[in-house]
DNA sequence: GGATCTGTTCTTACACCGTAAGGCGACCAT
DNA sequence: ATGGTCGCCTTACGGTGTAAGAACAGATCC
């Protein structure tokens, strides 16, 4: 029995890993104190030692994933204001679908979670030394963040993979009611050539930011 | 006795009506199946026969919120596609804002809900008649979506009203760790003249927007 | 009239959730 | 030894979604 080793102690940063993992795995449902208790071999109350209560949990989540993004910027190669920019952005999103779960829960912190005070300090400093105002870096935080934020949510994937064989009678009927819509869903599927959605959701993503970074461009040499 | 009149029969319209307005007025952790049969006045297993189950009440919710966007479109005045865009986006915030629970709610939907079908082709049928070519018609789709979504959720407050006198330690630290942040909030906060929040959010999202609408309106000028 | 059927509502019950309260053993300074 | 602190566990409670079936209403047919 003395061969028993010691159990890695509980920690904070044991805990929000654990909950990650969990959410990644199973989404945000699967996270619960139980499940957390469980993944770390220990009693779900245990873990209020470390944590005040599932709020704070999902807060501390939230901040895991904000830092992740924030370090992410510390490898890539600073040029240009635009690239630079444009990298961060593609960076945070890729994280962002590590972890589909993220986007719906920042969209609910009441709070700004810590680790984005130096993400946007960093974020800043690069526009502003790019000859940015005060107050054109602060729409660009906004912009940007939005963007990143609200485009892992797709409100709009009509033809999702699944319906391989679409009802015919229905088919018919959308195409009366929302002819616009299927016209454009027939070219575009048409144009992505057997692909499982009419959605290349990155493309679309690199083209929105393409429109906000030409737009901030337009803005910051308007001030010059 | 038989003064007593028979209750308004429950109705899935009912109950989804119930269910926003609790969430509009207490959030979604209100939302359970027992208060909304308090507030119609039944047992909340008499809910399961106008609604599959939870899921199926939540998703019936954000079709209520966006069968609302849809339909306040019916209102605005038709001039030229960015005009009339811009009205239906400035119309689909302002509902976002009197349901606040939506855009995180809406983020983990798996299916579109089907009132965004009619929304969509209206959208497409404008910038279309506009001169957009499918192609940019999708993507203005997304960008307009995404941009519409992700706004609501702001990551970046850094000072929302409450704390009167800030903490000198506290300020002078972060002074020394985000030098560009700090800065960028003094001189916000100092235009705003005493506003409650450095960040005017309706006034960034009007500038995202314009950004956005340039971009495509320059995209599309390319194509003829 | 009564009997039957059909669709709605209510009763009861269960498993699972977050977490309040307090107990128990291992360390550590006195 | 002794008392204190720290980390973890046990028990228990009220609230949640919902499965199963009973109770009730009104329409339909004899």
């Amino acid at each position: 029995m003395s061969v028993e080793q010691a159990k890695e102690p509980l920690t904070r940063a044991r805990i929000l890993d654990a909950a990650v993992r969990l959410a990644d795995a199973s989404g945000m449902r699967a996270v619960t104190m139980r499940a957390i208790g469980d993944e770390l071999d220990r009693e779900a109350m245990s873990l209020y030692h470390h944590v005040a209560d599932k709020k704070a949990l999902i807060a501390g989540m939230v901040d895991t994933v904000v830092a992740e993004v924030a370090e992410s910027g510390h490898a890539i190669h600073r040029g240009d204001w635009r690239s630079t920019v444009r990298d961060r952005c593609l960076e945070a999103r890729r994280i962002m679908l590590t972890h589909p779960w993220a986007p719906s829960v920042i969209a609910q912190q009441e709070e700004s979670p810590a680790s984005a005070f130096a993400l946007y300090d960093d974020l800043v400093g690069t526009v502003l030394e790019a000859g940015f105002d005060h107050a054109l870096a602060h729409r660009a935080i906004h912009a940007l963040g939005s963007l990143v934020l609200g485009f892992s949510n797709e409100l709009f994937d009509p033809a999702p993979g699944g319906d391989v064989e679409p009802d015919e009678e229905a088919m018919r009927a959308m195409a009366a009611t929302f002819p616009h819509l299927l016209e454009m869903a027939d070219m575009e599927l048409h144009a992505a050539e057997g692909a499982l959605s009419m959605c290349d959701t990155q493309a679309e993503f690199e083209f929105t930011l393409g429109l906000v970074l030409d737009g901030l461009e337009a803005r910051r040499a308007a001030l010059a």
